[in-house]
RNA sequence: UAAGUAAAUCGCCUUAUCGCUGUCACGCCAUUGGCGUGAUGGAGGAAAGUCCGAACACCAUAGUGCAGUCAUAGUGGUUAAUGGCCACCAGCCGUGAGGCUAGGAAAAGUGCAACAGAAAGUAUGUACAGGUAAUGCUGUAGUGAAAUCAGGUAAACUCUAUGAGGUGCAAUGUCAUGUAUACCAACGUUUGAGUGCGGCACGUGCGAUUGUUGGAGGGUAGGCAGCUAGAGUGUAUUGGUAACAAUGCAUCCAGAUAAAUGAUAAGGAUUUUCUUUUUAGAAUUCUUUUCUAAAAAGAAAAGUACAGAAUUCGGCUUAUAGAUUUGCUUACUUA
C-alpha cells in the first residue's frame, strides 16, 4: 500500500455508502469523525475504500468544502499506510469533518493521526 | 499635480517532491476490460445568483374568437433571440466630463391627494357690489398648484398595442448482472381439484399446482450515449457614428459524477508599516532640531480579494484585495 489514492480506493458505490451509514460504527477525534464497516471488496489486494465528506450546513461555499475535502484526502493518502498495512480485514471508511472552522494542513494531520490511533485500538481490543 | 468622470484590461508567479483526472501511443495480461510506462490537456471573470433570451429533448396540442393571467411599453437600428445591446430625441440631476428615466393613454370609467381653505365632487359660507318675482343667480375679495372651470396621479385599479403551451440533461435514448415474476412454449412430477368423449366404470385428452430449460416482458444496482468543434477562440482587412456584420488567415482550449484540477517545501513579485540616507519646501535666533513630500537601500510583520465547471451558448444582476492603460472634465502651478 503506497501513497496513492486512486479511483479504486475511493468509496463510490451508493449501496455501500448507504450500508455503511446504517450499519457502521464510528470513532471520533474532534474535528473529525469516522464511520467504518467491515466489508468484502471484489479486489482482494484492496484493504480500504474511503470517502470524505464535509457538511453543507457548516460550510455554505463550495470553495471551502472543496478545500477541506482536499486536505482530508491528502492527509489520508499520506498517512494511511502507517496504520492499514498491518491489517488484513477489509474496511469501508467515511471520514467526516464536523468542525465549524476552516482547518490548516497541520491541524488535520494531527487529528487524523489521533483518529486512526483510536480506531486501531478499538479494533484490536475487539479482536483479542 | 490633485480631485473627478467614462471605458477597457489583468487579477499572483517559478522550481522541486508526492498525488488526482481526461486523451493518445507502446508493452503485458487478456472476453468486455485491467495494469504498467511515456507524452500531452485539466476552473472563472464572474465558473455564483438562476433573473431574461435561445439551442436541444420529451410531453401536450384540429382551427378560430372572446375572457382571464403574466410580461413588455419614446423612435430607429442590431441579433439566432431577448425584457439585452447601440444610436438619437425628450424630461430630470450635476460647474463640467457625464449620470438617471417603471418615457403609450387622464375627453371610457372607478379610486387617491399633506397643509391652507366655508367648500377639493354629495360643493357653496362670509364681506362688498350687481341682478331677480325668488334663489350662490353673477362678479370681486380671501385659501391653494388647482374653485360647477377644471387640473394632478396609471412603480392605483383601468384602457390601448404587442407577445406568451408545459417540463427540464436527475431531459431523453440505449445495454443490462442479480432478484421477484404477469405471460408463452417444451419436458417432467403429483393426493391429481375440475372437465371433454361416455348411461356408468376402465381408458384417453385438456389441465389448476409445482420443478427445470428456453423465449418474452419489465426495467433496480451499474455501464454507455447525450457530453463538449461551438451563433467557438485569436488576429488582420473592409463596411457601419455605434451595437454589429462580412471576408481572409491561424487554432482546438476541462469533461468530473460521494464529483478530478491538489498538498508540502523553497524562492520571487506586489501592497502596507518602520528605520536610514539623499533631495526639495516650511517652521525656528544659528549649529542643531522638528514637520511635510519624493526617491533609493534595508528590516520586520501582516495582507494577496471575490470565489469552484456539472448539457451548451447570448445577456443581465450581484461579490471582488490589489494593479495597469486610455479618453475627457474641474481646480491649481509653470511656460
Amino acid at each position: 500500500m503506497g501513497l496513492t489514492y486512486s479511483n479504486k480506493e475511493k468509496l463510490k458505490s451508493k449501496k455501500l455508502i448507504d450500508q455503511l451509514f446504517s450499519e457502521g460504527r464510528s470513532v471520533s477525534a474532534y474535528p473529525l469523525r469516522m464511520v467504518f464497516l467491515k466489508t468484502i471488496h471484489d479486489d482482494t489486494n484492496l484493504i480500504t475504500k474511503a470517502g470524505v465528506s464535509v457538511s453543507k450546513k457548516h460550510f455554505k461555499k463550495a470553495v471551502d468544502r472543496n478545500r477541506i475535502k482536499r486536505l482530508l484526502r491528502e492527509v489520508y493518502r499520506l498517512n494511511k499506510s502507517a496504520y492499514f498495512n498491518n491489517i488484513t480485514t477489509q474496511y469501508a471508511l467515511m471520514i467526516l469533518y464536523i468542525g465549524k472552522d476552516k482547518p490548516t494542513y497541520v491541524e488535520v494531520e494531527h487529528s487524523m493521526n489521533k483518529l486512526f490511533d483510536r480506531f486501531v485500538e478499538m479494533e484490536s481490543k475487539k479482536n483479542s
